[in-house]
RNA sequence: UCCUGCUUAGCUCAGUUGGUUAGAGCAUCUGACUGUUAAUCAGAGGGUCGCUGGUUCAAGUCCAGCAGCAGGAGCCA
């Protein structure tokens, strides 16, 4: 019996694939292993640097030069794949600690160099790799960025279930119009071949939505949060984490149509309470990145010092990548007020040598870019959390103060990215938010669901919405949107 | 949607004031070499100059329209 075992384990030990970054954290002592992955280049007509995309180093397999034939070496070409089995010894080479001296050698598939369109050595550009978005992960770039967006994902879902979180699904499709979080997609099965005229219509012409799938117009959600609202006032603490669709015409290097979105929604929470949930969620993930994916960081923030070497000097970064997460988890946010903010920038040398294109008016204007930048980038140099926003620019959902001016809105802006999070202590007093909606015309007939959560036990609660991908591009560096989502939805884009 | 810019070989880019046969590096293919490290060396093949129209004896080059892409703005996360 104890022999079968043995014979077993030592089956399992030759055969059993290995993760190659697996094998390169141990050390070479002739153990007989399989790796399987992908060709990144093969050198000297013996040496195959093998990739099996668990970290970008690769494992050398030596063929040894004359026990292989030449009609296999033909077929080592760029991001074939191969499963090798062999043995692991310490390399003759300098490159490397361990090389996988190859027993056997077996193609898996073979990749056709005159067609493949990527082309390691040619330093492909990020916009060339968008074209070709099936094959980017095959990069070094966008391996480091799947790795460290996946951590993310998961530290987010760590956080929350360790203080006891529930994670909601909120519907994809809503019939809700009335969110006023911008354009959104007409989610129908009806026919719309106007030629035909097959379209159903009432008598007075309009489209008649009762012969529609829900008999009601139906979108594409533009956020959770009015439904994580329901759920966070009978189950405490909730939050959302999913795909958020925006129909706006947005051509930017932070917008996405379809993006994905964190939604933290906490019943008995104030504003306060909202901003140190925020602070603290947003410092746990990016610690948790650099706990786990140092050498993808790593990774990157060379790639990130390389490409602002092309930079002038004055739009190049203080702090590289890991420093400047470092910084972030070392200091407090800075938090000022709307009323504060509209003071620092209008006494700013910046305004007053009328440098803003658009100029600080005064009290009550709404902040343009270049603003928040200014307050981010160059005043403090940190993150800042802005509060206590006029009421005039915020939703209705939003908590009236006491000043009867201002409502309990916070965002959190990073620096490079803009506002990362948007959030607020919600209206729990229902007179106040139906008189409020009445005033920016929400239809409350339409919300009449939301608006029970204030007639039946209302508690006063916060939440705040955080764009995943906006997050992954502060931690990545990467400064196009486009660049941290595997198949990004934009106007005019929709491939892969 | 607005403003600005870009579009030349598989990729990254040169291409002068409009002038004969449009170049380079890398990649690819062929050969050589063999402990390489984005391997190296030699040779070869590879082009509807984004599309449509216009100006001109002559357009990659000038003009207009369109498309796509990029950056900035707005909307926002």
């Amino acid at each position: 019996m104890r022999l079968i075992f043995a014979l077993f384990k030592f089956y399992r030990m030759f055969n059993k694939r290995v993760k190659i970054r697996e094998l390169l954290a141990q050390e070479p002592t002739g153990q007989e292993v399989t790796v399987m992955g992908w060709v990144r280049s093969f050198r000297n007509n013996q040496f195959i640097a093998l990739n099996d995309g668990s970290t970008n180093n690769n494992i050398q397999v030596v063929a040894e030069l004359g026990k292989f034939d030449d009609t296999l070496l033909k077929r080592i070409t760029l991001s074939a794949s191969f499963k090798v089995k062999g043995t692991i010894v310490p390399s003759l080479g300098k490159g490397q600690k361990m090389d996988l001296n190859a027993a056997t050698i077996e193609v898996l598939g073979d990749s056709d160099a005159e067609k493949y369109p990527i082309q390691l050595r040619n330093r492909p550009t990020l916009e060339y790799l968008r074209e070709v978005a099936h094959f980017r992960f095959r990069t070094n770039t966008f391996g480091s960025i799947f790795r460290i967006r996946h951590s993310l994902a998961f530290a987010i879902h760590k956080f929350f279930n360790d203080k006891g979180f529930v994670y909601l699904h909120t519907p994809i499709i809503t019939a809700s119009d009335a969110e006023g979080a911008g354009e959104m997609f007409r989610v129908t099965t009806l026919p719309f071949d106007e030629e035909k005229n097959k379209t159903p219509r009432n008598e007075d012409g309009t489209i008649d939505f009762k012969e529609d799938f829900f008999g009601r117009p139906t979108n594409l959600t533009v956020s959770g949060q009015l439904e994580g609202e329901l759920g966070a006032t009978a189950l405490g603490d909730i939050y959302t984490f999913g795909p958020t669709f925006r129909a706006e015409n947005s051509n930017t290097t932070r917008h996405l149509a379809e993006f994905w979105m964190i939604e933290p929604e906490m019943a008995f929470y104030d504003l306060e309470d909202n901003m140190n949930l925020a602070e603290e969620f947003i410092k746990y993930i990016i610690q948790y990145a650099i706990t786990n994916n140092r050498d993808d960081l790593e990774f990157l923030a060379q790639r990130l010092a390389e490409e602002e070497k092309q930079l002038p000097q004055d739009k190049r970064s203080d702090m590289g990548l890991i420093e400047k997460l470092e910084f972030v988890l070392n200091n407090n946010f800075e938090r000022i007020t709307y009323t504060e903010a509209i003071d620092i920038l209008r006494e700013s040398n910046h305004n007053k040598k009328k440098k803003f294109q658009y100029p600080i008016t005064g009290w009550g204007m709404d902040l343009q870019s270049e603003h928040e930048r200014y307050l981010v980038e160059k005043h403090f140099k940190k993150p800042v959390i802005l509060s206590n926003y006029p009421r005039e620019i915020k939703a209705f959902y939003m908590r009236q103060n006491e000043d009867g001016k201002t409502v309990a809105a916070m965002d959190i802006l990073a620096p490079g990215i803009g506002e990362i999070v948007g959030g607020s202590q919600r209206e729990e007093r229902l007179e106040k938010l139906e008189a409020r909606m009445k005033e920016m015309h929400i239809p409350a007939d339409e919300l009449w669901w939301y608006l029970d959560t204030r007639k039946f036990g209302s508690v006063p609660h916060a939440g705040f919405g955080l764009g995943f991908e906006r997050m992954v591009q502060f931690v990545t560096g990467m400064t196009n949107i486009r660049d941290v989502i595997a198949f990004p939805r934009t106007p005019k884009s929709a491939e892969f």
